[in-house]
DNA sequence: GAATAATGTCTCAAATATGTGACATTATTC
DNA sequence: GAATAATGTCACATATTTGAGACATTATTC
């Protein structure tokens, strides 16, 4: 049995990402149900927007602190997070993207916001050992990195949607760009 | 004098690269105008968003056409147009952004699309270039490139955005992670 | 297969977004 | 500073989106 709750969520995730004020009729379309049917899962906009945000973190942070735990070395650590974060796919960009909008004041006070910073702390972390032991390239910053790992998964969705990579072929170019373009 | 339609149309790729469905009393609002001035301007929000895209084409087109005369050498093109993209800055992800939308079919004989198409025609074809003869890694592809492109665009405006930054140590580290990440 | 749960259909009221007319106010030009 | 152009304010009609009730239909469970 399909949990309607979830495909919903993940309908959400998809069309906000792309058109955050979709409307919700978008969302229910890319689910397979009714409008109707999404109302009785969330009673509004902001409900079902929350549960988009907290799966999210969840999935994320399971996918990263999974890879994190696969192995010691740093360097390693990078490159099994790097594919866990591709396969978190579009959730993983849609967080990144709603506290880098151009109204949004990023502020670890914020709840949402440190529970945005919490969900890539171990990525993070292993990130700043690299950069402090040289690994990476000194000129760079983890903010920069942190951004631009999120665009790399962008590329790689994108060609995923259009179908013209296989998704093996997609990932090694993806994890080229992405060790290459921060010095490794 | 300022032209006020021009920075209506300035405003409005701003917002609308950010959420595509926003009213347009934020676009009125970013311009500091009144949504009756904007009304004034703009028959509707069709109109609107048409003249968005012949602004993006018009100024993206320049730019690019403009580095790619810098010079004859093809590495020393890319490297002149890659800068020019980046200050077209969210001129240029916007229209990419409308064209690998989940729902949007790209297709030649579209009129939008071949007019996107020829705004980086220079651009694709030094790419390709610089593909054959050897000087870029053998396992790119020219589209992978180009999207890997517009997300560096992206992650140097976020990098603006924030002000974390500087802007010449932003453009640097930009060429950087696009050159490197393409195996130049 | 009867009981129960989940979903769809149709309807409707409220909220929000859109586009425009009428006129006041403010800038700009000569 | 009078004439003109541009913009703002207010009001309004229309369209779209949102959220929920009532009830029919379809799945699921026992």
């Amino acid at each position: 049995m399909k949990d309607t709750e979830q495909s919903i969520i993940e309908a959400a995730i998809l069309i906000f990402n792309e058109d955050l004020s979709a409307p919700l009729e978008k969302v229910a379309d890319q689910a397979q149900v009714t409008r109707r049917t999404l109302h009785r899962y969330f009673k509004d906009r902001k409900e079902l927007m929350d549960k988009c945000q907290k799966e999210i973190r969840k999935a994320c942070a399971a996918a990263m602190a999974n890879a994190y735990n696969t192995t010691q070395n740093p360097k390693e650590r990078l490159e099994a997070m790097f594919y866990a974060g591709l396969d978190c796919g579009s959730k993983n960009t849609f967080l990144h993207k709603l506290h880098t909008l151009h109204d949004h004041k990023h502020q670890a006070a914020n709840e949402e916001c440190s529970e945005y910073d919490h969900t890539f702390e171990l990525w993070k972390g292993n990130l700043q050992l690299l950069l402090t032991t040289g690994i990476i390239n000194q000129g760079m910053t983890v903010d920069w990195i942190h951004n631009f790992f999120q665009s790399v998964v962008v590329v790689f969705i994108n060609s995923q949607q259009k179908g013209s990579l296989a998704r093996a072929e997609a990932r090694q170019l993806a994890w080229f760009s992405f060790s290459k373009g921060i010095g490794i």
